[in-house]
DNA sequence: TTAAATAGTTAGAGTGCCCTAACAAAACTA
DNA sequence: TAGTTTTGTTAGGGCACTCTAACTATTTAA
């Protein structure tokens, strides 16, 4: 049976393949906050189980058996995060460390359920999709805010890379999926966005935050 | 931080206790599924580690320390078992398996949030008694079907030892917790009883059966 | 009360996952 | 292209938890 250490080496080459598409020893060392020769001695055993596809320096890859069992655990995660904030009212801030934990379940039935009392959702609390049963997901084309232009009115869909801080930095803005945003203007100097939403006429949102939002033309 | 075997460790040594009173190697052994040599290296360890008072060829004796975490695992893992029953519509022949790994999540506001949604439930699925937040438990004194008399009236109020074929014999008949049943023969040979309860006016049930069942008089 | 059965222990080893120290390869950059 | 920085590797070790084989202590029963 695969261990919850495992898990985590699938994830992470999951979501950092999804973003860089290059993972290396470096990378997965950083994320996992585990020495690179422990990386090393990891990534070798994982090809050898057949999850990875590795040869000395050169960017780890998921097999396509290690991309299903990396997307079954985002299906998990995602499943988790969702529920924790629609049937037990957690804030979309307070999730990701519980659901880390709930993943390593092993009880298809659990998740499943979990799945059809939420009525099948698609995405997690944080616009993330959620992987089917098959592992299967749909890919975004969201874009990001920063790549909007002035006027351009877009809602609000996902976040990238979203921690705490970030979450409590939306909500105290009143920021929230499925929002309608409207660019009024960019400050060219440091690429700051003046945006208009809801009863908030004019919000100044940083580069660093416009990056991380995702989002659809209306 | 308590490992999940460390916490394994701990439940088999208060539930072992409440049945038996002295818990020895063996009895762990058994209970756990580990060898021997196993248990013994463990609990030497356990011992150095202030969870439990043990000394060479003597019963094995959770500390205070022990016991208050040993009842708050338990308490997690009944909460999460009356959770999966009353909120996801499971089984009570399912949720055993599941709790198993539930319990193990280091996330107190997730076990607090279960105990609020479900209004403090004082007893899980089995009828087992809750720990409070403080590992304090409310001790039962029920007594065994089979300590009862011809002529009795009962009501259900827990198991022993609930596995998964006894649990689906229950249900084949029918019977569950708070149901009321009535002594209405004991056949002398093998001290079965004849019962009597809701659609059910006599269905014979064997010692080993009635001593699984907990009940209170009225 | 002695022999047999049960229970407990020690010794020695293995696996999974982690580390640091030291070195080697690859990638950048001056 | 040579030197520096980054990245990757090897060697060697540690801890938690598991095992089997072989032995000893305790308990039970003849």
């Amino acid at each position: 049976m695969v261990s919850s250490t495992v898990e985590n080496y699938l994830k992470a080459l999951y979501t950092l393949a999804n973003d860089d598409n290059e993972v290396n020893i470096s990378d997965l060392s950083v994320h996992l906050k585990v020495s690179k020769p422990t990386v090393n001695s990891m990534v070798k055993t994982l090809h050898q189980q057949g999850w990875v596809q590795y040869e000395r320096y050169k960017p780890i890859v998921l097999t396509q058996q290690g991309s299903k069992a990396a997307a079954l655990i985002l299906r998990k995660h995602r499943l988790t995060e969702m529920y924790l904030v629609e049937k037990m009212g957690f804030g979309w801030e307070e999730v990701h460390e519980i659901a880390e934990q709930v993943e390593h379940v092993k009880a298809p039935a659990f998740f499943d359920r979990m799945d059809k009392l939420m009525g099948y959702p698609k995405v997690d609390p944080h616009g993330s999709p959620i992987p089917d049963k098959e592992g299967n997901i749909i890919k975004q084309d969201y874009k990001k805010l920063t790549e909007c232009q002035v006027g351009d009115r877009v809602m609000l869909c996902a976040l990238t890379r979203s921690s705490k801080a970030f979450l409590a930095f939306l909500d105290s803005r009143e920021i929230a999926l499925k929002l309608e945003l409207e660019i009024k203007a960019i400050e060219p100097f440091d690429s700051s966005m003046l945006i208009g939403y809801r009863n908030h006429p004019a919000e100044t949102l940083s580069q660093q935050v416009c990056e991380r939002l995702l989002v659809q033309k209306l």
